[in-house]
This record gives C-alpha cells, structure tokens and sequence, in this order.
DNA sequence: ATAATTGCAAAAGCTTTGCATGGCC
DNA sequence: GGCCATGCAAAGCTTTTGCAATTAT
C-alpha cells in the first residue's frame, strides 16, 4: 500500500500528515524517474487543482531537510529530486532527460581500495559519487 | 604573457577579441578556484566598472558554447566554470567553496576496464566522471 | 563598411517570504 | 486550542532578451 508508505515516512520522522505531502511523496516514491518541481507540480494539480507553487516549495524543502529525498544537479541547472537516500551513483542521459539510479557495491569496494591506497595529502574524503553519462538503449 | 595567451584561445576560436573577454578569460585562466559569476563580475569591475551582468553572462556562454570552458555544478546551485576543458574529476569541499581538479590517469584505467566487463544492457557510456567529497586540509 | 559586442533597461524564470485562512495534532 | 501547513500575492534572485550605441574585423 503506498499511501501506507508515505504516511508511515512522515510520521516517523515526526512530520504533520497533510494530503499534499502525502501526494508529494507518492509521487517521488511511484515514479522513479527522478522527477522535476514542474514535473510533481503538473501532476498534483490532477488531484489538487489548487495546490499553490510555494506549497510544494516548501514541501520539498522540508524533505530534503529531514533526509526524506535528495536534489540530484542536472546538467541544464533544473534541480531534480531522489527519494533513494541511500547512497548510490546515477547514469544520466546525454540526449533526453532520463535519469536512472546505480548501486553497484563491487564498484564501491573498488573505488575506496584505490583512493585508500592512493591517499591525498590535504584531502580527507569522506563520498565518493560516480556521475556515469551516456546514451540509453542506444541504436 | 598571459594576455596572448588569452588572445590565442579567443584567435583561434575565431571569436572576436574585445577587452572584456580577454579580461574575463584572464580571470578564468589566473584563477584555478572555479570562479562563480558573481567572483568574475566583482573582479571584473576593478578594470572595468560599467560592465554589465549582461555581457558577462554572454561572454561566459559564448566561451561554454566554444568549449573554452565548462560549467560545474556545485551543491549549492551555484554555477561555477572550469576553464579546463579536458576531462577530468574534481575534489568538492564539504565545508566550504572550494573545488579542485583531479587527473587521475591511474583512476580512470581502472574505471574503464571495470565498466568494460561490467557493461550495461540498455545504455551506452560516453563518460564517467568521480565527485569526490570531503575535507581540505583537516585538522 | 558591416557585422558583432557592449551596456542599459526591461522581462522572464525560479524560489522564497509574509500573512491570513484553514487544517492537523 | 494552539500551532503548523496551505494558498495567494508579492518580493528577491538569477539569467535572458531587446535595442541603440559602440567597437572589431
């Protein structure tokens, strides 16, 4: 059930239940296409024709605070949001807007054996996040 | 000299040479700290104080358009450029605004060849890009 | 000479803020 | 009931656009 779902984030993190939040997190948590503020926005107003621009301002604001979803930086400026927090890497599409998570534990082992072995000298690294571009379901 | 130097990337770009652009080109060029906007505007206006955020804003993206330099996105939202165009990683600060670049031929071998044998199915990589978090110079 | 760039002003986006109303706990 | 979230309007930023004057080639 994924109302079920957003209700039982919100309230374990001790936020007020209301419909739009509610919305709003269905929304990120059944598509999983890292969507845009006028991606939600566009699609709440089917429900909730009066549901105002600064309210789902806000409504992410808050989210991003209490580590409920990330912003994801697109290469366009236009921010983007993930309700993975986990930490994970991302392939980005060099021609369309699509954005899909990766979680690759070797890859991850792979990388803190070399920059363990491969130490700088004023840096102390504490994320290491692989930004992979290319072209999906390519000709 | 640095302003031939300047004056070369604008010649051979075939961009007209105008002393705001090389006077921007220079900051970029001068200072390996991934200036913002607002950093190139207000150093900008030392040498010229009626340029405008306008023509800054072009010539930045006249230099993006002819690939003399790239933008980086940083957490913040804050756009900043990189006037080193060959590909590279970068080493982000956590705590403050700081962003270094980072060669790393040894780093990329490696990558490469692990993606290599661990291809995707429906997506064709065009380039991998490591974001490096954390602290410079730690206590 | 002519075509492009500059500077200024205005417009266009995107995001935040202030505040009265209404809804959640 | 008290406090918080919502919706609306307005303000704040950042970036782009239009255009006349200036400058580079």
């Amino acid at each position: 059930m994924v109302n079920k779902t957003a209700l039982k984030i919100l309230t374990d993190k001790g936020l007020r239940v209301t419909p739009q939040r509610i919305a709003v997190l269905d929304i990120l948590l059944n598509f999983d296409n890292h969507p845009s503020i006028e991606f939600i926005t566009e699609y709440l107003r089917i429900n909730f024709p009066r549901i105002s621009d600064s309210t789902v301002y806000n409504i992410l604001n808050t989210f991003v605070k209490n580590g409920i979803i990330n912003r994801v930086k697109t290469e366009n400026g236009i921010i983007r949001f993930d309700p993975v927090t986990d930490k994970h890497h991302h392939l980005y599409s060099i021609d369309s807007e699509q954005i899909e998570d990766f979680f690759d534990a070797e890859l991850d082992k792979l990388l803190s054996e070399y920059f363990l072995k491969k130490q700088f000298p004023n840096f102390k690294i504490e994320e290491i996040r692989v930004q992979i571009k290319g072209i999906f379901n390519p000709a």
